[in-house]
DNA sequence: CGCGCCTTTGACCCTTTTCAAATCAAGTGG
DNA sequence: CCACTTGATTTGAAAAGGGTCAAAGGCGCG
């Protein structure tokens, strides 16, 4: 368990190997890595495979490096002192994970909730390469964007849903991101345990359990094993939310960086 | 009450005069503005004035503007269709806000929780004059990464923290962000009523209410009125937190638009 | 097979919520 | 200036939800 003994896992992550681009079809900063790589830039970024429980860690004081979520899960976490965690993101692969600043009293790292392979970019190459561009720096807008955009959500979750909704939550952003549709609905290999979920949710790992357990008697979802469910009828457990619906996609980047979409009242006089 | 009618306080905001330049001496976006003035822009910005409930509205679906807060505070708040609501950002004076995604099902918007003034930069103009100006990028970028810390920490408290410690969080934040030192200690003046700082820690008025009083018995803290108190030692407060600590500024701004600071370890090989 | 770890379930306790009533503060009008 | 109104705050009592502690059940692995 991390919160006990936190300096056993702290492992550096381990070297895996170089990737002339970055190979995932949804990644979010794949343009930028494919401009870094055509430039011929030395070594801008490597695979590394981390298992569960160890943490990606800098090296020196300042955020050199972002990662690209190319398998796997991986976490935020913040510890308190006395050993309560909080889960306070999760990225699935195609995700940015950028350096956050943490809160002095409590250690936040990122770490692997279950075998990754992460992809990582130094920062300085691709700045080095292309200055200030533009491409590099509407990557990280937008991804921060969406970033707040999901702490939004889960500060909502965290501070008015009853357990019960917490676990709703869970179960469709987590099918959406992980789900594999097939016969009889999506299926989904969660690589979290109890505990983890419940630190996400902020709950504890028992009530998590009960919570599934209920979950299981409206035969909407089929637990296989712990870690391994399918999700019969995604709409179903869409409806049990209190807010029915997914996060949007902020406005802001378009002005910004001229992302467009097909939106006539975009100019219309205010 | 903002929950049951919400339609009632939806007035845009009432016009100001305009202002030469962002006046606050603590604003984070004081050399953007201040350039923006220097190439005299038309109207690059004006200050509003709005009272407790009104909101910061966009008239159209793009974000044009930001805004920063000059006097009073104003809330980033989230409610959902059942009326439950979740206040997830304040800022006060000197603070930028910038228009972040909303969750569907759920409405979002800034809020004036008591009488204030937010001056109102249009993003278009400084982009138009500044192109992708660094210092507005940089101004941008630091902002959102101390909202992303802030956010981070607010969700450990509303995982983590029990009734009491969101309580004592609450005053330590609110008197450093905004209390004036005087005999006694710090003495705040606070424009939010028990339900606002309810639907910030993640609990209803009645607790809020119950924890105060319990503060009362300490004599740590001495509540004038139900919206002023004095905290006579701050640093009594601070100890009772679970993290002992306040936020730490994020050092990834460094490396993209070479914030400095005295780090040798800066450049150590990785 | 037995060990250790995770999960599930049960019983009980504590915190917070809910519902209700009383108190307090600020305006309003006589 | 004082009764009256209105809304916010405080306090109380009861109930619900989740946490804690403990025990039993599963599962993989040596």
């Amino acid at each position: 368990m991390p919160q006990e003994e936190p300096d056993r896992l702290a492992r550096s992550v381990t070297a895996g190997h170089d990737c002339p681009a970055c190979p995932l079809a949804g990644c979010s900063f794949r343009a930028v890595v494919a401009e870094a790589a055509a430039r011929r830039t030395p070594r801008p970024q490597h695979q590394y495979a981390i298992s569960r429980g160890e943490r990606i860690i800098e090296d020196g004081p300042s955020c050199k490096r972002i990662w690209v979520v190319v398998k796997g899960l991986v976490a935020l976490a913040t510890v308190l002192p006395d050993g309560r965690r909080q889960i306070t993101d999760l990225s699935a692969p195609g995700d940015v994970i950028c350096p956050v600043g943490a809160v002095i009293g409590a250690e936040s790292w990122v770490e692997a909730l279950g075998a990754s392979i992460v992809c990582q970019v130094a920062l300085g190459d691709l700045m080095a390469l292309n200055g200030h561009a533009h491409s590099l720096m509407a990557g990280l807008f937008r991804h921060t964007h969406r970033q707040l955009e999901r702490h939004n959500g889960n500060m909502v979750m965290l501070g008015r849903f009853d357990g019960m909704e917490r676990v709703w939550q869970f179960l469709v952003e987590i099918t959406r991101r992980l789900g594999r549709q097939g016969v009889g609905g999506y299926r989904v290999d969660l690589p979290m345990s109890r505990e983890d979920i419940a630190d996400y949710l902020g709950l504890n790992s028992e009530t998590v359990s009960r919570l599934f357990s209920r979950i299981r008697k409206t035969r909407l979802v089929t637990f296989i094993s712990p870690t391994e469910f399918i999700v019969h009828d995604l709409a179903a457990l869409e409806r049990r939310l209190p807010t029915a619906g997914q996060p949007t996609e902020s406005l802001f980047g378009r002005i910004l960086f001229g992302w467009h979409a097909a939106d006539p009242a975009e100019e219309a006089p205010g």
